[in-house]
DNA sequence: CTAGGGTTAG
């Protein structure tokens, strides 16, 4: 009874307790240990039974299966003496699961029989990797159908985006189930159809937890943010899934600092051990959720669950854990993991490629491009963006324009309006304004606001009035809400001497009611992810914090730092600028991280602006008095801080 | 053991 209800301690206690334990109580003891994906108590109540039974091997396949030990099940299978429909049944979704279709196609021809079980999984797989005439055909040649394998149907139709084929197989179902509902909420969701979805969703004559996520989601992917987090708000319960979906629309929409807020409450740990089996979606939901965050020490505890729960190996997963040390800055990690991949797709090499763009290693990134094409691997639109991400982060102009024409003249990738903003920005940051205006005029898209702000960004670098102004015109116009093109002009002013210039701009943008985004900077110490917002006072150790920024100071200052007070943007006094600037967020997360970790430890650091020149010169100062390490990731790329240097040697 | 919610690169 306890094992059926989830309480496998509780079946435990009782087993223990029962004085002369036949065979019975030993094979349930063993299946709720399988069913509950626990491989080592299984293993152990096996090692242990006085004689094994057909039944008993069988539920040790299934907890190899549902653990992911997927090779170990495959040994076990082989060496079996005899077999049942359900051992066949459970080494088919294995292979269903982590090998291809060929395998699993083979295995079901092998069978001596196949009951409708075998016969939805074979389903199942054939639309898990989009092949969906094969699945039709599955779904025609069985010989009975029940409601798995209707729903089946239908939700692979609905993912394959054809919601016209769902809405038939719907209507030609002898019935309809909670899950039938939720699936073809879900393929309305797909196609764009939110108002079909939500009507599916009020037709439900019930809603579990799974139906309130479909709809949740179904607002989140069609980017209605304030109906997601109203749905989310008025759940009965959530779990991992919602919680993951919500944490991805607040991320999706730049709320980063809310985002990281609901990460902290997301209850992920209990959901990795217990309640549900983590599959190969959780993780790299997961995995995605900590690179945006910079988790480095969560993340890397996912990455061992992962090893052990044997997802290793498949692609999708290898791929996001690439990106995902990549984006925390971990490249000796990325790559340990991406030479260890057995299969790379375009999506493995895009991953690498980036994570050594946004370090602005060119030269490795370049490398593993030209790898990639003798490997065989087809480039797409994306990658050549990551490239030229790379190119415009080292400024080496040459390069990217022999690159930018080869993708003409040597792919058969169509340059899209991203490609030309990438010469745009390796231009203008190189300081060649004009060419980089010639290009934006002569290119054979509409530029947007933001093609425009990377103009107006590469006129502050060389402090080009005349042009700065031009393209900040266009972006006022343009994206009215946008604060950027007011700080950068007002800053190319003060940069030019022109006070009053830059306190024009300041006014006119109070008096539109601009308001400036506030910056924030976040770290990672012990597991935890800490928030700090420039000038914030919020934090419990906010005392130590402000007197480690004052101890600091007197230091750096004896080091020769003196602070550029230009970027202050607010109209005050010149000291209080510099007070202002003493609590940059960016400042208070290094402060905190020095008085948190032990001597030496390097400090990782993720904003959500980019680097401010203040921040950047003091962080390189701060490295050389404390010797640290210290990441900053920035909306932008990575700066490596260390001995006084940073590794974007002042280029960004 | 099979069906519904989430899915990796800019």
């Amino acid at each position: 009874m306890f094992g059926r209800l989830g309480c496998v301690e509780r079946a435990r206690q009782i087993f223990d307790a029962i004085a002369d334990r036949d065979s019975f109580s030993w094979g349930i003891m063993l299946s709720i240990y399988a069913r509950s994906g626990d491989l080592s108590n299984a293993k152990g109540v096996f090692d242990r039974m006085p004689r094994w039974s057909l039944g008993s091997w069988t539920a040790l396949l299934s907890a190899f299966a549902l653990s992911g030990h997927h090779e170990e099940a495959k040994t076990l299978f082989d060496t079996m003496q005899e077999r049942d429909l359900i051992a066949w049944t459970i080494m088919l979704t294995v292979l269903a699961t982590f090998s291809n279709i060929e395998d699993a196609k083979y295995h079901f021809d092998q069978m001596p029989e196949r009951d409708l079980v075998a016969w939805t999984a074979m389903l199942a797989a054939n639309a898990e990797r989009g092949q969906m005439e094969n699945a039709r055909e599955t779904f025609d040649q069985m010989p009975e159908r029940n409601l798995f394998s209707w729903t089946s149907l239908l939700s692979a139709y609905g993912r394959s985006g054809d919601v016209k084929a769902a809405g038939r197989v719907f209507d030609s179902m002898p019935e309809w189930n909670l899950v039938a509902w939720t699936a073809m909420l879900t393929g309305y969701s797909l196609s764009g159809d939110v108002v079909r979805a939500k009507r599916a969703f009020d037709s439900m004559p019930e809603r579990d937890l799974i139906a309130w996520t479909a709809m949740l989601s179904a607002y989140a992917f069609n980017g209605h943010l304030r109906y997601t987090r109203e749905i989310f708000q008025r759940m009965p319960e959530r779990d991992l899934i919602s919680w993951a979906t919500m944490v991805a629309a607040l991320v999706e929409n730049d709320l980063l600092e809310e985002s990281k807020e609901l990460f902290d409450r997301m209850p992920r740990h209990c959901a990795l051990s217990k309640g549900m089996t983590p599959n190969r979606v959780t993780f790299i939901t997961l995995l995605d959720a900590c690179s945006f965050l910079g988790a480095l020490a969560e993340g890397r505890k996912i990455h061992a669950a992962v090893a052990e729960r044997g997802f290793d190996t498949d692609l999708v997963v290898s791929n996001a854990l690439v990106n995902f040390y990549g984006r925390c800055g971990a490249l000796g990690d990325a790559k340990i993991v991406f030479d260890g991949m057995r299969r790379r797709d375009v999506i493995s090499w895009s991953s690498m490629i980036s994570a050594f763009a946004q370090r602005g290693r060119v030269d490795e990134a370049m490398e593993l491009y030209h790898r990639m094409l003798s490997e065989g691997t087809l480039p797409d639109d994306i990658i050549f963006i990551s490239v030229l991400f790379a190119c415009s982060n080292s400024g080496v102009v040459e390069a990217s324009g022999d690159f930018f024409r080869s993708i003409v003249g040597d792919t058969q990738v169509e340059p899209t309006l991203e490609h030309y903003a990438c010469m745009v920005d390796v231009l203008g940051r190189a300081g060649k304004l004009r060419d980089a205006e010639d290009l934006l005029r002569l290119m054979p898209f509409h530029p947007g606001p933001l093609l425009y702000m990377t103009m107006l960004s590469a006129c502050k670098l060389y402090t080009d009035v005349e042009r700065g102004e031009a393209a900040a015109e266009v972006v006022f116009e343009l994206d009215p809400e946008n604060s950027s093109p007011y700080i950068t002009l007002a800053n190319i002013y003060s940069a030019a001497k022109r006070p009053k210039d830059a306190a024009r701009i300041r006014k006119l943008m109070e008096e539109r009611g601009i308001k400036k985004k506030p910056g924030c900077s976040w770290i990672e110490v012990l597991d935890r992810v800490h928030e700090f917002i420039a000038g914030d006072k919020m934090h419990p150790q906010r005392d130590e914090i402000y007197a480690e920024i004052q101890r600091l100071g007197r230091q750096m200052k004896e080091a020769g730092y003196f602070q550029d007070t230009k970027v202050v943007l607010q109209d005050v006094e010149e000291d209080e600028k510099e007070n202002l600037l003493w609590y940059h967020s960016e400042k208070l997360a290094i402060a905190f991280g020095l008085i948190s970790t032990p001597p030496g430890a390097p400090l990782r650091i993720v904003k959500n602006l980019r680097v401010c020149s203040d921040c950047h010169a003091a962080t390189k100062v701060i490295s050389k008095v404390t010797g640290r390490e210290i990441l900053v990731r920035d909306t932008n790329r990575f700066h490596h801080f260390q001995n006084g240097m940073c590794s974007c040697n002042d280029y960004w």
